[in-house]
DNA sequence: TAGCTTTGTGTAAATTTTACACTATCCAAA
DNA sequence: TTTGGATAGTGTAAAATTTACACAAAGCTA
């Protein structure tokens, strides 16, 4: 889905909002993609926050979502599915949070919903370029963060279960890695993404039932053990197996 | 979950709704709970619409929905689960339902974002009382709806969606039942649902490896064929499955 | 060359899924 | 009273899937 990024002529919405949640994954962990605002004031540790700003009018809550993205990250053309509407009256009412509203929003005060949009991208194709009034913007493990700002907190919680929910239905993690992977790299993604640890003949019989990868005729160099064949992933029949559905890939 | 529907003291938000998609069933087939609004033009055929209506900016999403149904239907304390938001700018300006708008909003050509919320009731113990502009309200045949004012077909669709999914997954639809019933409700019950054919023998055992319901020494009558055994539901091991969470229960 | 680290591999038992057809029981109509 | 229509209820064998589990091989380093 690509959508069109050209300046909107229209107002900006007070009452809605869009916040992605960018999980990438690194070959070692599941990460997330953070803006950090900046220090205003000093009383308040300095917190991270969930890209996000409020939609215009005449663009639908897609568009916007890719729009905000790209405005505070640099971050484009990334295929969105939405986790819900977050809406407590007084999600952005924490004190820690208030100032920092006043000096981005023309209504700080305002009742805000929030849409929220997650997806997974291979984290080394997209270098974040902070904008806006995102001060930085930088992918974090995801098991270290314990805090956000907002509810981004929950958010990210509600995101991660239903990238949990996915993964056990469509073969998405395939597109995360290098061209050229190994078995265990592949394996460690499924372990991060469902914090839990699988079997590894058993994993690895699953996924080779999936017959979507090609064992090459190469090892990985350089590592003080045994090298681990590489594989390549076979973008044909994923495409047929993610079109004919598919009920069992459980983990 | 409930909800104290007492007069809110707060501004409607002009900008966010919320719409229920209230699925019955009545031993035959999946309805839905649907308003009719009146007809206010004659220019348009009658248009039914889910019940639905915008937010107050002091109420949470989960308590407007709770509100919005009671205020148009009468149905009161019912535990509904978010299906997402739905936002196209244009999703409101449809010719036939322009007319309709301005007679109840006071900003009618607003930018409206709604979140819709659904659930599944025994349709024979919720009677709708249609008030407010909701002129009439009623349970509808799912499988008759063609059509729906605004954007409420493909909320009824994705509804019907997560319903699917949810069905696989937890041993909801019990509750649905009369307090004695038989087999073969349930089996109807199931494919109502899941829109297509289960195998009675698989279906049957499937359900009793469950544990759940109770075999009464008691059979239908009356019934110009072979009586049905009738079984109760056991709202304990009920309760514990639920809990105890549930892998395997996909049809 | 010894030790560390990670890769890669097979099997048996248990469980689950799938496909499939005929008899039993009640009512109503002839 | 008999017959026909309708739905209830039941079992099994084959195939597929899941689960649990342990040790040798290969490369690097010290």
């Amino acid at each position: 889905m690509q959508y069109n990024l050209k300046k909107i002529n229209s107002e900006l919405n007070p009452n809605v909002s869009v916040d992605c949640v960018i999980f990438g994954f690194d070959l070692e962990q599941l990460t997330v993609l953070l803006i950090y605002r900046g220090e205003i004031s000093s009383a308040f540790g300095p917190r991270l926050a969930l890209p996000g700003n409020l939609i215009y009018d005449n663009e639908n809550l897609d568009m916007a979502a890719n729009r905000v993205l790209a405005e505070l990250t640099g971050l484009k053309n990334i295929y969105l599915e939405q986790v819900g509407a977050f809406g407590d009256p007084d999600r952005i009412h924490k004190e820690a949070d208030r100032e920092w509203l006043k000096s981005i929003r023309a209504e700080p005060e305002a009742r805000v919903i929030t849409v929220a949009y997650y997806t997974l991208v291979p984290m080394s194709d997209y270098l974040p370029q902070a904008a806006s009034f995102a001060k930085n913007a930088d992918w974090v493990p995801v098991n270290l963060i314990k805090e956000l700002a907002f509810d981004h907190y929950e958010i990210l919680q509600a995101a991660k279960d239903k990238l949990k929910q996915k993964i056990k239905i469509q073969p998405i993690g395939f597109n995360l890695l290098p061209e050229k992977f190994t078995l265990s790299q592949l394996h460690r993604l499924y372990e991060s993404i469902l914090e839990k640890p699988l079997d590894k003949r058993n994993f690895r019989r699953k996924i080779q039932k999936l017959d979507i990868l090609t064992s090459l005729r190469e090892k990985q160099r350089g590592v003080p053990h045994k090298p681990s064949s590489l594989y390549e992933f076979n973008e044909e029949k994923y495409q047929e197996l993610t079109q004919t559905g598919f009920d069992n890939f459980g983990f």
